[in-house]
Formats: structure tokens, C-alpha cells, sequence
DNA sequence: TGTACATCAGTGAACGCGCGTTCACTGATGTAC
DNA sequence: TGTACATCAGTGAACGCGCGTTCACTGATGTAC
């Protein structure tokens, strides 16, 4: 243990990328290294023991805000269902019906924005976001059901950047109905299309 | 007009606008004054001259990306269509089929996420999404195909905040079909929901 | 078991520089007489 | 028509300070003997 006893050096870790994301998602990038450091509990000194200048933070934290709405989707997964869509169906859980930590979550998609700005966490976001995409192509649904049903679960989880709820019976409803047609993408296909 | 003749002050307003949207939109907020200004062939002096300081820039700067997203929209309003729905259509449009024009535009909604943090340009957001999704509201549509139809829109439009395209032919007939619910919602509405 | 030493996990003061803001000054155009 | 003055639209140097980074130092724990 070091200097402050009560706590692992990776509590404080982890605390330092809480802090971190709750100041950026508040203030932007510019939040202070200060700042960050004394919300966790930490000197200044000490935040930049465990990340070796801003940019290495504000890195780990992209791959860290990353891997957690990964898990989000994949613990939405249900063991018991082997049909096509699986993973479509969880992925529009995970947006539509958000628990408290997935609330956070959610505004943590909104914090990667800001991140965006540095070059290195583009990249990150661009290799997962295909990596992520190539596994919904290949969840062996119709393509067009299945841009519908992610390209919805994307509005709705975007809607709270500009303000708004989205949550409520109606966004309920549309969940239910957005999972049905993982099920029974024939209900879609066939509709009396024009053309 | 001032030392540098050729161009009205009102033009080099504008310059400056689009060179800070420029250059927020690739390297973040911390873009800076200097390089705004000289990209906007004028000094650091000029840029200060029209704009106070920095936070003021950036809220004009604000103020004009969405009233350019606004008047998108409602160039897309179809002066023969009166049924329910028109505003929704647009909406769709505008947010689906983007013209060379609207692809930056598209793409400044992205750089408003990175101006929000700052309190004053949050507010405007705010209160400019209240008031278009009022207007979605009175659309004439019942609320669970208006919710859906724009829902999927935001999603489709905000896939290139995370490096997809988003453009292509499965976008053009989703778009079609997402336009034909809103003259037909009866086809959404009355597939047999379980439940 | 006690002692010496290394290492880990920090502290906090100092540095330096990038960048927003201020300010004195300027050249072209407009206006009064 | 010429002259004086005001104003507009800037320039560019200087300032100052916030903030990221560096650095010397420290206290607790682990390890060798």
C-alpha cells in the first residue's frame, strides 16, 4: 500500500476514471487535471502517477467507457434464446430499457463525443463501432429489419444528449415492437410497400 | 469598409463562423482563436473585433448551425403536401437524404455536442429541441409512428458521429418506407401486436 | 527477531508556455462644411 | 472641389494566468539476511 492506506492503488485508479468521466461529462474536455485529481481524493501528483500526462486519461477512459457499454449489451443477452437477432435483441434492450447504471452509461456514449477530439480515441471508437456492426450483420437477420431496429434504438438513445427523456410507456411500447420484428421480420418485409 | 477591401465585414463574420466550425469539428473546443482567425484570413485582433471573446464565437456559432438545420427542414416541406405528417416528412428528409450541403450540416450536429459545454450554447439546444419536437407533436401524426419514423432518423443521422456512412441504397428505401408509414401509419398501427 | 534497503503510491511546490484578452495604433471610407 | 474629422474594420505586440508536466521528496509496506 502506499501513502493513503484504506485503498488498492487500483480503487484509486478506477476512482481517477470516474472522477474523470464525470468532470469531462460535465465541463467538457477542458476539466483540470486539479479538478479530476481532488474529486477522486488524490493530488494532482498522484493522478499523473497512474496516467502519464491528460491524453493517456482521457485514452483509458474511452477504452474503459467502451468495454462497459459492451457489457451492458452483453448482459442483456438471454442464455435461453438461439434464434436469429440475439444479439439485435439485446442491443436494443441495453438502449431502450436502460437501468440506473445504463442511464450513466447512456451519458457516457455523449461523453465520447467529447472525446472524439483526440485522435487516438477516434480510431478506438471507429474500430469498435464496425467490430460491433459486423456482429449485427452477421446476427442473421434481414438487413433492412435489422437497420431499422438498430438504427431506432440508436435515435432513442440519442435523444437525452439534446434534452430529451426517453423513457416512458410510448418508448416501452416501441421496445416491445422493435423486438417482435427481430422475431417475426416478416411483418415488416411484407407490408404493402409501394415499389 | 475597413483596411482589408474585397470583402464586407459582414462576409468576414461569416468566414470567421465557418472557420471555427471547421476548426472545432476537427480539433475539438481547444481550437484556437489564432487558428480560427488566420484561417479566416484576419488576424487573432480581427477575430475580436466581431466576436467578444471565445465563449461569444462559439454561441453564434451555435445559434447559426441551428438555424441552418432548421431552415434544412423546412426547405424540405412540400408546398402541395397538406395532410398530417408534412413536418415529419421533412424531418426525414432532410435528416435521410442529404445533400452535399447537408452533410456538413450533419455533420456540425456532431460539432453542437462538443459546444454544449458550455452552459449559455446548452440552453439554446434545449430550448430549440423542445420547441421542433412540439412542433413534430402537432404534426397530425398519432405519437407511436411519429416517435418511431423520427426516432429512426436521428439514429440513421447519427451513425456518422461514430464513423459509418449511412448512405446507400438500404437508406434510400428505408427512408421511403419510413415516409410512406407517415401517409399510411394505419399499416404500423395495426400489425398484430402481441399484446 | 531486528535492521537495512528497495519499491510502491503517492505529495506539493515550481516551472513554463500556450492561448485568450487587452491595448495602442492604423489605413480606408464616409460625412460636414 | 478640397480639407478636416469621425468611424469602421481591422493589425500586431504585449500581458498574464491557468494548467499540464516535471521533480525532489516522503511514508508505508515488502523483502533479504
Amino acid at each position: 500500500m502506499g501513502r493513503t492506506a484504506g485503498r488498492s492503488p487500483q480503487d484509486t485508479r478506477r476512482a481517477l476514471l470516474d472522477a474523470a468521466g464525470e468532470a469531462i461529462r460535465t465541463r467538457g474536455v477542458n476539466a483540470t487535471l486539479d479538478e479530476i485529481a481532488r474529486h477522486a481524493g488524490v493530488s494532482k501528483g498522484g493522478l499523473i502517477y497512474h496516467f502519464a500526462s491528460k491524453d493517456e486519461l482521457i485514452l483509458e477512459l474511452a477504452r474503459d467507457l467502451l468495454a462497459s457499454f459492451r457489457a451492458q449489451v452483453e448482459n442483456r443477452l438471454d442464455p435461453a434464446d438461439t434464434e436469429p437477432g440475439r444479439l439485435t435483441r439485446a442491443y436494443v434492450r441495453a438502449l431502450l430499457a436502460p437501468t440506473e447504471d445504463e442511464v450513466v452509461a447512456r451519458k457516457s456514449m455523449a461523453l465520447i463525443t467529447q472525446l472524439m477530439t483526440i485522435p487516438a480515441v477516434a480510431e478506438l471508437v471507429d474500430a469498435d463501432t464496425r467490430q460491433l456492426n459486423a456482429e449485427l450483420h452477421a446476427d442473421g437477420l434481414p438487413p433492412d429489419v435489422m437497420t431499422l431496429v438498430t438504427a431506432t434504438a440508436d435515435g432513442v438513445s440519442s435523444a437525452p444528449l439534446w434534452g430529451e427523456s426517453s423513457t416512458g410507456p410510448e418508448i416501452r411500447q416501441l421496445e416491445r415492437r422493435l423486438i417482435q420484428l427481430t422475431r417475426q421480420p416478416g411483418l415488416w418485409q411484407e407490408l404493402p410497400w409501394e415499389e
